[in-house]
DNA sequence: TAGACCCAATCC
DNA sequence: GATTGGGTCTAC
């Protein structure tokens, strides 16, 4: 008899424990197998992480563990889900980021091998049909059915789907002539490009490639201002670590950056490309995710949740655009991609290259003190120029016109001659929907969200109020409800508006608009982007998504709308991410012969990170946070992890939350600070409440495992769910 | 007094 | 996280 121990696919601190049950059957199970259990109920799906072959009967086991044993029924795989580097690194992600393993194990897999019964309605294995010659003996056959064999005869198998009469095939078949081969089909389709040699490198770009293949340190940051060929870069050392035998493991911060990286890899290494990330359908990345583990390809090529790719050998992993938030997940299971990138390298002896025109300051840090290596690309190809930058003090009445509230004269005049020019404009505002939030002018009353303790975001497209957190929808009001006041403002303005802004000043000129609304719907970003690329609209507006990556060549105007945005954002890393947002999107401006310019709207036009980026002076924003950072004592100084209280009830949180916080204070742990409780940015979301305490720490081996017994007290209490988020970004 | 509704307990 | 069952509320 076995027993068998599984997580259960819960997701829950409480539930956050091996379950044992008896497994009577034949089939092979072991680690990493899925199975069906009952649990409380109901039917669920297990992930097995042990199995212990026992003599004892059902009675002796129950007798010695106290538990009443259910029995397992059924198991679900043939074979393991993960190997042994995969599993390892779960386990190591569940350690260090205080996450439930089971959960890791969830974000790991694609939709349709996760441990949850939901997977089994997910897609299975596709397959072609070909029809395949057995017997070329044509006698006694009719005319129809000896073309068909002559055709198989002369061009090998076909698809049967290509062949239109069934009554033949079946025919030949019954005869045994020819039989019915089926081949696993990929449903992604990845378009084929034209194979190109490698470019020729500058002598900066060699030696950066030398500079990083001669490192025995494990990590390099690739600091090049924009522009310089960190791509070019990217792809010599991909075509070296190849050449070794080795595989390549390709990050880009967003999905819509993908094709653009596939095509550089496709057109260099010849349909080894495989492509991850999580706007592919669930049958796309199945068909993907087993064209990896089968060894089918050596380059992967994806978003965040690619550093999961089940690719072997691994000699390179390269994060582009270092420095970007969304490498973060911010939600259960918490990890940074830098970090498991940082894991798997270590199992493979490969090397990570973190590559950024703006490094992020935790990297740039740790650079400086050479824990990782340092290259440095300080030249643009060709030489081109940076674009010139003009600050807009949107304060000031002199800048601006009775024509528009939102663009400044010199924005409009910059508009203009580009549109005069035929070239092309990207304006960038950091907020998505029409405006903010709706308030009463007469009573001051806010549209909240009635599950969310936040505003509610007015949307024109649809005339609704939409909640950004919950879903929450409701129509938008014709008056107040407070005070019953017609008189209701529209504040703040997003891609929308300015989109609207643009349609009047300029009628005549074609505008998209890229934001994560427009994005919601597959494939419409790469849409976008592509139409603007062929040079079909003449000003594209979006939000941070545009500032990212591509390369236009026909830009040759950027307008920050309003720098202002983000400062204030209630983040220590509000500044730096203001300050990356700008520069890079300032980068985005002549990548061509012609000369760029950008301008910068702001009610701070002396505030450092403004100024700053718009000289792209990166050293000068380097020095200055990381001194603002050292006074406030936050990373990268100190490490920072936030444990999270939450739960319906919002005394027994608050209580809670308080009990902890003092328990943690008593422990005065050397190098450690405890700050809070707090109320996080979204106090209260879908009808539940939170609080926050933040931990400040030098080094995590004390803290960490005094974490853990905090989580694993909460192991039989259910009304109150916790939730650590190790190095967290948003709180 | 049945059905609706809410909450806490439990899960091997 | 899902289900259950028991307690309380409520409408006829």
């Amino acid at each position: 008899m076995k027993l068998v121990e599984v997580l259960i696919e819960r997701k829950a601190e409480s539930l956050n424990r091996p379950f044992s049950y008896i497994y009577l059957g034949s089939k092979e199970v072991g680690e990493g197998f899925r199975v069906i259990i009952p649990f409380a109920h109901s039917k669920v799906m297990g992930y097995v992480i042990n199995v212990i072959d026992t003599n004892k009967s059902h009675e002796e086991i129950e007798k010695e563990t106290g538990f009443k044993l259910s029995e397992v029924i059924d198991v679900v795989d043939e074979k393991p889900l993960l190997n042994d580097e995969l599993m390892k690194l779960a386990k190591r992600m569940s350690e260090y980021y205080l996450s439930p393993l089971i959960s890791v194990l969830q974000s790991m897999l694609p939709t349709s091998l996760k441990p949850s019964l939901s997977a089994l309605k997910g897609p299975k294995i596709a397959y072609d049909s070909y029809l395949r010659l057995l017997d070329d003996n044509e006698e006694g056959l009719t005319p129809k059915q000896i073309e068909l064999i002559r055709r198989l005869k002369n061009n090998g198998p076909i698809l049967k789907k290509d062949y239109k009469s069934p009554s033949i095939i079946n025919k030949l078949l019954s005869l045994n002539k020819i039989e019915i081969v089926k081949v696993e089909k990929s449903r992604l389709e990845i378009p084929e490009y034209k194979k190109e040699k490698s470019k020729v490198l500058t002598s900066d770009q060699l030696e950066a490639v030398k500079s990083i293949i001669d490192t025995d340190k494990t990590v390099t940051l690739l600091h090049g201002v924009t522009g310089s060929g960190k791509t070019e870069v990217y792809l010599k050392l991909s075509e070296l670590t190849l050449k070794e035998g080795k595989n390549v493991l390709m990050l880009v911060p967003e999905i819509s950056l993908t094709p653009v990286m596939v095509e550089y890899f496709q057109r260099r290494f010849n349909n080894k490309v495989a492509i991850l990330h999580s706007d592919l359908t669930p049958a796309e990345k199945y068909d993907e995710y087993r064209r990896i583990s089968k060894g089918e390809t050596r380059v992967v090529v994806g978003a965040r949740s690619a550093i999961f790719a089940p690719l072997d050998n691994i000699g390179l992993i390269i994060l582009d655009e270092e420095h970007v938030e969304s490498y973060k997940q911010d939600s259960s299971p918490y990890y940074h991609a830098k970090d498991v990138a940082i894991f798997r390298a270590e199992h493979f002896r490969a090397k990570v290259v973190l590559g950024s025109a703006t490094p992020s300051l935790e990297s740039m840090a740790r650079a400086q003190k050479g824990v990782y290596h340092y290259v440095r690309l300080s030249k643009r190809i060709n030489n081109q120029e940076l674009p010139r930058t003009s600050i807009i003090d949107l304060g000031r009445a002199y800048n601006l016109t009775r024509d528009s509230f939102i663009f400044s004269k010199r924005l409009i005049d910059e508009l203009s001659g580009v549109l005069s020019r035929k070239e092309q404009a990207i304006l960038l505002i950091n907020r998505r929907g029409f405006s903010g939030y709706i308030t009463c002018r007469s009573c001051g009353h806010m549209f909240m969200c009635p599950n969310c303790d936040i505003a509610l975001t007015y949307h024109k497209e649809d005339n609704l109020l939409k909640c950004h957190h919950c879903g929450h929808v409701e129509l938008s009001p014709e008056v107040c409800p407070n005070c019953g006041s017609k008189y209701l403002s529209h504040s703040g303005f997003g891609t929308e508006r300015i989109v609207k802004e643009i349609n009047k000043l300029f009628p005549e000129a074609r505008v998209l608009r890229l934001d994560s609304d427009v994005g919601e719907v597959r494939n419409n970003i790469a849409k976008t982007i592509a139409k603007f690329s062929n040079n079909e609209a003449d000003i594209l507006v979006g939000t941070q998504m545009i500032a990212k990556g591509h390369d236009f060549p026909n830009v040759t105007l950027v307008g920050v709308v309003l720098a202002d945005i983000g400062l204030s954002l209630p983040s220590f890393r509000s500044t730096e991410r203001a300050f990356e947002l700008i520069t890079q999107a300032v980068g985005r401006s002549g990548r061509s012969n012609k000369e760029g310019i950008a301008i910068i709207q702001t009610y701070n036009p002396t505030h450092y990170a403004i100024s700053l980026a718009a000289k792209q002076d990166y050293e000068s924003f380097y020095k200055k946070e990381m001194q603002v950072r050292k006074i406030s004592q936050y990373p990268p100084y100190t490490y920072l992890a936030s444990l999270e209280i939450s739960g319906q009830n919002e005394e027994n949180v608050i209580e809670m939350v308080h009990r902890i916080a003092s328990k943690l204070m008593e422990q005065k742990f050397d190098g450690v600070t405890i700050l809070g409780p707090v109320s996080p940015f979204i106090a209260k979301e879908n009808n539940t409440y939170r609080r926050l305490i933040l931990i400040k720490y030098k080094n995590d081996d004390k803290i960490k495992p005094y974490l853990r017994t905090i989580l694993d007290s909460f192991k039989n209490k259910s009304q109150i769910n916790v939730k650590v988020n190790v190095d967290p970004y948003s709180l």
